[in-house]
DNA sequence: AGGCACTATATCGCATAACGGTATATCGTC
DNA sequence: GACGATATACCGTTATGCGATATAGTGCCT
């Protein structure tokens, strides 16, 4: 069944989510919002997307809701928002993601960032 | 086919290249490594590892190697070391995590970094 | 009015991969 | 030799991404 693993969260998964956090958007919405913010680089077909809204609906972590006023109404749009447990589960990947970018950067994969306390010293 | 797509690495196959980044190791340390720098957080099974590492072969992110001197020899230990093409992959990886959580941060589901660049206006 | 590209959602089936379980064999220690 | 830890391998299940396809509304142009 759909569980959706706590765990690393899919490419496709983290976008949705990522995408929900300031505006509520509708399945195509998403679509072009991810494409646009990564560049093209995660670039998700409508099979991958609707899916994956199903599962996240499922187990909670967004939401259908209201049509947003204002919007021509195209009655076939559903829109959805994320809901605390999504922001919740997205944060925990955040700070899951920055922690694997550290493990990566200690190997000396990644260069060296000029933080503030090295400055300091 | 194994063709283990550019793209997103899956947790335990980011885990091996990063165990592989400083020392050839068998498969067996390979889980004990992983689970030490991940603090339990990824604990890979026989299975799951196996699997990965086979298949990393196939596609020259890593290879065996020949066993490294003055190691107990347990006749059935297989090392493995890194390839080139398994650094730049690892590297662009690290790369694309890093652009992830500053995507996270942007969002401001991250705290934000005292960077050098912030202390010097 | 008709055509056509774009918008929008949904479903089927295939491929990949993680993982639990199990099997098998070797090592070190008692 | 018994036993627990070490070490690799295979099988079946499950989750997920994605190509392909279906269906239908929208907006624009002629």
């Amino acid at each position: 069944m759909a569980t959706l693993d706590r765990g690393p969260l899919t490419a496709p998964v983290f976008q949705i989510l990522l995408s929900l956090v300031d505006d509520d958007l509708h399945g195509y919405a998403l679509i072009q919002d991810i494409r646009q913010r990564t560049d093209g680089e995660v670039s998700l077909t409508a099979s991958t997307l609707y899916a994956a809204v199903k599962r996240l609906v499922t187990v909670g972590l967004i939401s259908e809701t209201t049509r947003p006023r204002g919007e021509k109404d195209d009655p076939r749009r559903r829109y959805y928002a994320i809901s605390p447990a999504g922001r919740a589960t997205l944060r925990a990947e955040a700070a899951r993601l920055e922690r694997l970018t550290l493990m990566a950067r200690e190997k000396k994969l990644l260069p060296a960032l000029r933080t503030a306390a090295a400055k300091e010293r």
